[in-house]
DNA sequence: AGATATTCCGAACGAACGTTCGGTAAGCTG
DNA sequence: CAGCTTACCGAACGTTCGTTCGGAATATCT
């Protein structure tokens, strides 16, 4: 599976969820990437646009097949149903993300810099993927039964990277933290850029990430109370 | 209006917005907080409820009638449609949020101070209210026209408030940074908690609001780069 | 060429949606 | 009591929803 293209390539993958579908035929290579894919991938980046702007409840199979320039009935003949779509989505963007993550972080060292790292690479993805990243984000709590617990099994590993990560720079740094408090804090600062950033007037990923991970930093690193002149106590 | 209940009480407000529904005689005082009035209140905080497990698109009028246990015509007794309803939660959250905000920031002096009662204030409501304010946070673009107008307004009202407590603890300590990107992350912090909180598990409001207050005023108060022992480069 | 599999569509299905209508029962006013 | 308003409901309206079905094109293979 290749992971060159830096951008939004969806399922290339493992997905023959589709009733029994066949590898087709299976000839020199490229048993993947087949038109079929190619296909699928453009319709769930459409998908992803208006799962993003109407919401997976609000948004209808008939605005996706406008969208896609196809009709509705043969949209049904990439994918099952609306479900799949929202998971294939979903799945594809949080692996992509924790594989790029994985990769940067093999040659990384220093506790510090290494979540710098975790935190440049969740805000250039989350910026260069905004719409897949938004309905992953937005909709979490859509998919129920085994899709759901599928995703959310994958956001638990990503929650326990982010948060080894802080707990080897306590111990590095000698600090005790509550690290579930500092991961969700970090998170709810890098998650919440999709109700606001607009790269016409905020900064670009990379300077936001510097940004978010010098104002982390400091408030994780330094200790005590914040260096104040006055401490009034109230009536 | 009175605010000393410490609840979520709806409305009791000058909400007249039914038909032409006149105010019931005016008899000795109690004009607002008529049977109607705490009839809609129960409805509202119901609807929250529902629309806070299923999302507003995903939550039917049928869901409430029976939430309510009342029939699906009745509840257009005491309202006029389902965004009516979204409407009023969220309108009624924000502005008791901000009023209680206003009431607290009166005796307080000092910059700090006041972003702590910012922040304190913000997740003590957000924790006692958790589902209206789910509801304010997770569908704040369903709204369109009119009335998504005010309640985007009422938003802005109450991140500028937040900027400028910055802005003056910025002056007051001789620092600068940006108001924007602060109050953003500020926001992503004490905002994110309604998907992770959990009353069983994590602090309670008072002592999230000194944590949260802590780690974000450090990071801002700070100087410069965080300390640190090694710094490498990648290659 | 013919045979076969893939790609796509018009039309329709039943279910669920928000809302409305006509009407009933109860409460208050004089 | 009559007269009026409020509170509420069963039934239905028209629309939109996700999905399916049979078949028509189109591509691929032998």
């Amino acid at each position: 599976m290749s992971l060159t293209n830096l951008e939004t390539r969806l399922p290339s993958g493992p997905y023959n969820g589709r009733k029994g579908r066949p590898v087709p035929a299976a000839k020199g290579e490229e048993i993947v990437d087949s038109r079929f894919d190619r296909r699928l991938a453009k319709l769930l980046h459409h998908a992803a646009h208006i799962f993003c702007e109407k919401g997976y409840e609000g948004a209808s199979m008939r605005d996706l097949s406008k969208a896609a320039g196809m009709s509705l009935a043969g949209l049904y003949h990439y994918f099952n149903s609306k479900e799949d779509l929202l998971y294939l989505i979903q799945k594809h963007t949080f692996e992509t993300i924790i594989a790029r993550l994985q990769e940067r972080l093999k040659d990384a060292t220093g506790a510090e810099q290494r979540v710098r790292i975790f935190i440049e690479n969740h805000l250039e993805y989350f910026l260069a993927n905004k719409e897949a990243m938004k309905v992953l984000t937005h909709e979490d709590e859509t998919l129920k039964n085994g899709r759901g617990a599928e995703i959310r099994a994958i956001k638990r590993e990503y929650y326990r990277i982010c948060l080894e990560l802080l707990e080897d720079l306590g111990r590095e740094k000698g600090l005790q933290f509550s690290g579930r408090l500092a991961v969700l804090a970090l998170f709810g600062m890098i998650n919440w850029i999709y109700t606001w950033h607009n790269p016409r007037v905020d900064l670009n990923a990379g300077e936001l990430a510097e940004e978010m991970s010098d104002l982390f930093l400091r408030g994780v690193l330094n200790p005590g109370k914040p260096k104040r002149k006055t401490q009034k106590a109230n009536a």
